[in-house]
Order: structure tokens, then sequence, then C-alpha cells
DNA sequence: GGATTAAAGTGCGAGATGGTACAAAAAGAA
DNA sequence: TTCTTTTTGTACCATCTCGCACTTTAATCC
């Protein structure tokens, strides 16, 4: 189906789209929207200006598909862990596991909530898909909630509500972690936030 | 005590201090640290660069006075609502509904959250403010947590537990409503989690 | 091989940005 | 009034910023 052997014309691009999008996206990540020049991105995406103009338009729709790019991938993240029916309370520990670990990596944070987030106020284009990625997140927890119900588990409160408090602690943590807190205490009060969420009490 | 009638020398100043850190924390908070120029600051705070740099030194240093600015106001203000001495739940639903009014004014969020956060990753000072900050709500949280223990009240999980999670729900508030979630949506969820985080449970 | 196509690479320009030098202004002090 | 002192306000500079016109390079098609 990867069907690429269509030979195009001209000069080959001596970029890979997908690499590209990824050097955007740490670069963005690190200093934020405004915070990143053109001169910056050219560097790391190893593509001149010209070529970045090109391949994705200005500065902002880079930016715009950059966050889609981070979304598709985090929901590919989400997906491959939650296919492994894990029971409820491992299935959040390892996705918060999981979170944690990308956002301690060079103590960035989540990349919505450390560049978008900002940016979401005076560019109405990135607060709608900032404002969707929260809802979608809360729903995917939620949906963990529900589904456990389901196989007959009881919940100590409502899926919505649970599912709600999760993206919190899970956004939670990305914000501790761009402000350089230790990937183990990160880590230890998630633990017992979620460990409490899920209803294994620790009193 | 507020000895100020000590008649300086030259011309005198025609800005306010307190003024002048107000409205450059409007505009920070708006746009953010890099997205802010310094003629957007010059024109909010009425004042031209010479007097700003004069003033509060460049555009990092007041940034950096400016989150200090914000920090005693907030810390004011939930020390009057503590000293009410309301109920626990009361005194969390309170603090949790004043924050997200400042919030929602606007779609701004927190200022640390929706700006500091950010920097965070570039400035090792706003880092270092913000994880101060982050550790402060925490421990003002559990705190409520164990004065009511200590009244005898009983608590779903220890203390530190909950005030982790009361700082993540508050953060949480913050983040959508600078990705422009409703007023009333914020509020009912918050309520929600605070509530069973209190052991009002809704099942 | 030559023509064509498409991308890379060079260079530039208009404007914004952070920061500052310097003169004008407004107060008290002599 | 005249001299200081301190702040305001104008004007400016060096640099960075985004974005693009134009040339060069590398591939395919004929």
């Amino acid at each position: 189906m990867v069907q690429k052997e269509v030979k195009p014309r001209g000069r080959p691009k001596s970029y890979d789209r997908e690499e590209a999008l990824m050097a955007a996206m740490m670069t963005f990540w690190k200093a934020g929207y405004a915070g990143t020049s053109l001169d910056d991105l050219s560097a790391a995406m190893a593509m001149n200006r010209p070529s970045i103009y090109a391949a994705f338009g200005d500065k902002r729709a880079l930016y715009l598909e950059v966050i889609d790019f981070y979304r598709r991938r985090v929901r590919a993240s989400f997906d491959r862990l939650f296919d492994k029916g894990l029971p409820l309370c491992e299935t959040l520990q390892a996705a918060t596991a999981k979170a944690i670990e990308t956002y301690v990596e060079d103590q960035k944070g989540c990349f919505v909530v450390g560049t978008a987030i900002t940016e979401a106020a005076v560019d109405d284009d990135v607060r709608a898909v900032t404002a969707e990625m929260f809802r979608e997140i809360e729903q995917v927890f939620a949906q963990r909630f529900r589904e456990a119900a389901a196989r007959g588990q009881n919940l100590i409160a409502p899926p919505e509500v649970l599912g709600a408090l999760m993206s919190d602690v899970v956004h939670g943590c990305s914000l501790k972690a761009r402000a350089g807190q230790n990937r183990e205490e990160i880590e230890a009060s998630a633990r017992r936030s979620i460990d409490m969420i899920c209803g294994r009490g620790t009193v």
C-alpha cells in the first residue's frame, strides 16, 4: 500500500518529512513557539528556510502541523498500551509512567502543556486543538474506567470524574517535569495518586 | 510605618510601581515572556522604555519580578480565605472557585502555568521559582488536610497525596481555562473532583 | 544528449526587537 | 533665581526576525 515508486520528476527532496517534523517538534518543545526562530528550526531540521516554506508553509503552519504530529504520536502510544488488555490500575500506572518518561527527558514536559498552552491565549487555532486534545485525554481515561466497571470492577466515583482526575494527574506530572522536579518524586507522587483514584487506598 | 514623606530630590516618578507591575503582569500573562515585546510593555505600563529599564532592569528582570508579584498576590489571596476557618471541603471548594474566577477571565489561566512553564525549559531562574511555587501549593493544600485530620476528620488518603491531587486539579482548571473551556464546565468538573478528594463520594 | 521539472541554496530586504545615549523637564536645594 | 538631582521622552543603533526572489543543482522525460 505504501506506493512510493511513483518516480517524481525534479530534484529529489533531501529531507524526510517525518524526520523534519520530529526535529521541528523538538525545537519548539524546548523554547516554545514564540521563543523559537526560523534559524533555530532551519538548523535543527537541516533545511534552509525556503525549503521549510515550500514544505510546510510559514512558521505558524509548521507549528500547527507539529501539534498534530505530536497528537498522533501520543494517541498511537496510548493505543498500543491499551491494546495490551492489562487490568485498570496497571494500565493507568503504565500509561502515566510512559508519559513521565518522555516528560522528564530534557525536562520538557508535555508538548501541549509546555508550549501550546502559552500560545493558546493568542492563537485561536492553537487554542482549539489544545482544547480538543484535553477533552480527548479525559475521554480516553474515562473510557478505561467505564470498561473496568463493565467488567464488574467497583469505582470510587463516576468514570467522567475519574477520567478528569487522571488527566489532571498526568498534566500535573508534565508541569512538575518542566519545572525540573526529579523523576523519582514525580513517579512516586503519581503512583500514589493513581492508586487512590483506582480505589487502592493507602490509608 | 509607611514613611514616604522623605521628599526625594529630582523629578517625581510618573508611575506607581505596583500599578506598573500589574500592567506588566497582564501583558506577559496574555502572550507569554517571549511573545511580549518591550513596545507592548511600554504601552501597557504607560512608561517609555528607558524608564522601564531604570525601574526594573531588562525584560527578563522585569519578568522575574512580575512572577514574584504574582506569587505574593496568590499567597495573600489564599491566606485571606484560609483565615476564615471554613470546614475542609468548603475551604477547598472556595479556594478553587476563586482560582477559576481569575483563570477564566480573558481565558488566561494561571500566570505560572500559562507563561512561566514555557520559559522554565530555557531559563534556570524561572524554572527554580516555578518549582518552588508548585511545591508551596502542594504544601498549602496538604496542610489543610492535616489540620482537618487533627480536628478528627477522616481522610481517604494521606495528606500529602491529597495535597498533590488538589494541586493537580487546580492546575488542570488553569489549563482548561487557557484552552478556552467555558467556566461552568470547569467549575462543575472541579467541584466533583474536590468532593471526591474530600471523601464526599458521588457514587 | 538536451529539455523539463522540482527541489536546494544564496542572498536580501522590510520591519520588529532589545537596549541605550542624550537632551528636555520637573522637582528640591542654595 | 540658579544649581543639582532624578526622571521623562526622543531618537537611535545593532541585531535579529520572517519571508521571498532568484540562481543553482539534481533528477526524470524525450
